[in-house]
RNA sequence: GCCGGUGUAGCUCAGCCGGUUAGAGCAUGCGUCUCAUAAGCGCAGGGUCGGCGGUUCGAGUCCGCCCACCGGCACCA
């Protein structure tokens, strides 16, 4: 029997999922179930990222035991999940003792391949910035800042030897273009592999939460680089070798877009370097945004996926995602549209066909159907809906898939309108008639419920019950009940409205925008924190990982980009005092030549003084809104060279998402004022 | 700034290698049937196919330039 391996990301547990995660788990059920229906022997596979310090930060807060905090949200998750009919055969969590004996098989191999280095990071540091220099950031050979000459120094670190894998993943791309779905992902990494790739590094050093790595305990593994294996020992690498040879390579991993990148690079370099195989196909499939804006949990316009199927049933949220959204682009979700679609499709066209074919049936022929055996126009569509479906279905095209079962309907409704049964029923002349049209439009209901399966499974299987069809959902097959049944009597049963239609005066819903969430004040703006609040999927801040930690000698940052929180989240007023925040006022503003969000802005520091700070606020601010403005910046942060100039501060903005909101004062204070 | 994508009826989108009056679903209006969830079916209105220019007998479909929006990279101490 073939077998098919099914993946979604894993997600952080610091907070309940949303509507944006509950669709890649949505879209992969249905392709899940899709494959069973075909006959595939399926393992589909979800779980939770627990080894993430914001995971371990927000246990703390708490006041609870990170792994006890772990336990509970993992079982909000599986509410969630359970609540929208997901299939997952097995739940990974990267806290199990089968998924450290995975992470440990992986990174000894990749050590003993020779792909881990143990970092001795070395670079230009300049003492007087504390900070690593970029040999583009020195003027011949100075700090542009200090005007001094930079030390060569050394710093330790675990590296993973990602540049050596560049011409095979160039070379696995050409192969296979299938690999990364769709296109669009494609071409990004396609050019991301041009431009080449840098060393990463994949250990934090002093945290405890987390995996040891085996070559050195006093660090642990990074998180994404722990997360991503989780795929492997979900499928018992280093803890089941028959279990892994029957499952691995997985056929597909469903990601958000946002991390196709670790999936399609990062991920099959660890594989290689370990000597396994590579996964068959990455999907990046796109967002779900609210009324064309981008969900965001900080602004509280994050939908909670249990309302959105509570209004209207899992099933009719299965189907609007699936339909309404091209698989692989964006998409929009309000439920003014949600009701539109559910009084379409389900009251107006599926549920209403149900009912009145189940209702004449019964009428007319007390729910016994008899074929006829003559073939009709229903058939001829019906063999065309399955052929396009499955063509549609085996390419992700989950959309088109669907739409083409919904024809299908169409055709039915339509060909009932022609053959008017009531009026048949009239004479019984026309009782042959009558028999044939019952059944054909019984069949082809009873199958284009069938395709519906995979999409919609608990009502699907009521309804084929009330066509007489009471094959258990684990034995339906394609090839089986895909297929026109021109004979077979059945009994049909005439029942209560599946979906009944609703109209209702605001479909808004004024609970979603109620109560937003503080937005975090943050230095600079515009770090916005996607993953967390869209995807929330696996492998960490992209932002974070790739490109940052390396190791080249072009680039500097020790460790990673992420500011290294240390163990306890809190610090003390010794701690704080040690950050000099002061109130300046801008004199002038300018765009940063060649930068999207960059403003170089003049501020008077003191009674007489001034200095440039760079901000990156261009996409929120003008210079001209800015100037003569009274701000808050960190004065005593270290020099940082950013576009050819060099940033004495940092100003301070609260971000939300992304737009950059400065803090204003009441009466502004002098210059110089100094914050605390 | 560089790279890529999108821009077609009120809304969501189809339109392959250029070819008769540009399509579907939803929404709207009218008509109609009565088995059915005021549902079904039929008909209709509605589009300078983002803009300008070019190639061609002929362009939504090819080429160039421009505009808008989206995404990726650089950049965001």
């Amino acid at each position: 029997m073939p077998r098919f391996y099914l993946t979604t990301a894993i997600d952080y547990v610091n907070s309940r999922p949303h509507l944006g995660t509950a669709y890649e788990k949505i879209t992969a059920d249905v392709i899940a179930r899709y494959k069973r229906l075909g006959g595939v022997d399926t393992h589909f596979v979800m779980g939770n990222d627990e080894h993430s310090q914001n995971v371990f930060r927000r246990a703390r807060e708490l006041g609870q035991e990170p792994l006890a905090y772990c336990d509970r949200m993992e079982q909000e998750f599986r509410d969630v999940w359970r609540a929208l009919d997901l299939s997952f055969d097995d739940f990974i969590r990267t806290t199990q003792p089968r998924h450290k004996a995975a992470v440990e098989t992986i990174v000894t191999r990749i050590a003993a391949a020779g792909d881990l280095y143990q970092a001795d990071y070395e670079g230009w540091y300049c003492v007087g910035c504390e900070a690593f220099k970029q040999e583009k950031d020195l003027v011949e050979g100075l700090c542009p800042i200090h005007r001094t000459k930079p030390d060569w120094i050394k710093e330790r670190n675990h590296f993973f030897k990602l540049s050596a894998y560049r011409d095979r993943l160039l070379a696995h791309f050409a192969e296979h273009p299938e690999f990364l779905q769709p296109d669009v992902r494609r071409n990004e990494i396609l050019r991301l592999l041009d431009a080449g790739l840098e060393d990463i590094s994949i250990s934090r050093a002093g945290q405890s939460w987390g995996i040891p790595l085996p070559t050195d305990p006093s660090s642990v593994v990074y998180v994404w680089f722990d997360a991503l294996i989780n795929y492997a020992s979900a499928v018992g690498l280093g803890t089941d070798p028959a279990l892994f040879d029957t499952w691995w390579p997985a056929d597909l991993h469903v990601v958000g877009k946002d991390i196709t990148r670790f999936h399609a690079v990062i991920w099959p370099a660890m594989l290689m370097s370990a000597g396994l195989p590579v996964p068959r196909q990455v999907f990046g499939h796109g967002w779900v945004h609210l009324r064309g804006e981008k969900m965001s949990k900080s602004l509280g316009t994050a939908i909670d996926p249990l309302e959105a199927a509570q209004r209207f049933g899992a099933d009719a949220l299965r189907l609007f995602l699936t339909k309404e959204i091209p698989y692989g682009a964006d998409g929009d979700f309000t439920f003014e549209r949600f009701e539109e679609r559910y009084n379409a499709d389900l009251a107006n066209n599926l549920g209403n066909l149900v009912n009145r074919v189940t209702a004449m049936g019964a009428r007319y022929r007390q729910g016994h159907l008899t074929p006829t055996g003559s073939p009709s126009r229903l058939q001829d569509l019906a063999a065309t809906t399955v052929r396009e479906y499955g063509a549609a279905m085996d390419t992700y095209a989950l959309h088109q898939g669907v739409a083409s079962v919904f024809r299908l309907l169409d055709a039915t409704n339509e060909y009932l309108a022609e053959r008017a049964p009531w009026t048949l029923a009239k004479d019984p002349a026309n009782a042959a008639a009558l028999d044939e049209v019952l059944f054909t439009a019984a069949e082809s209901l009873r199958l284009a419920t069938v395709l519906l399966g995979p999409v919609m499974p608990a009502s699907t299987q009521a309804i084929l019950a009330r066509l007489g069809d009471h094959t258990p959902l684990v034995d339906r097959r394609l090839a089986v009940d895909g297929a026109w049944r021109a004979a077979g009597a059945r009994t049909v049963a005439a029942g209560e409205a599946l979906w009944p239609r609703v109209v209702s005066a605001d479909p808004t819903t004024p609970d979603v925008t109620a109560a937003p969430a503080p937005v975090q004040v943050r230095a600079l703006s515009g770090v916005s924190s996607v993953p967390e609040d869209q995807s929330s999927a696996t492998p960490v801040s992209p932002v974070a990982a790739p490109a940052a930690p390396a190791a080249s000698a072009a680039t500097p940052a020790p460790t990673s980009a992420e500011p290294a929180p240390s163990e306890d989240a809190v610090i003390t007023i010794d701690d704080f005092m040690k950050v000099e925040l002061k109130v300046g006022k801008v004199l002038a503003a300018e765009a940063v030549p060649k930068s999207k969000k960059l403003l170089k802005l003049t501020v008077q520091d003191g009674a007489a003084s001034e200095r440039t700070i760079l901000a990156g606020i261009a996409e929120s601010y003008t210079p001209e809104a800015i100037v003569g403005r009274t701000i808050a910046f960190v004065a005593n942060l270290a020099p940082r060279p950013m576009m050819g100039l060099v940033s004495h501060g940092m100003v301070l903005a609260a971000d939300t998402d992304g737009k950059a909101q400065l803090i204003a004062f009441e009466t502004p204070p002098a210059p110089g004022t100094r914050i605390r």
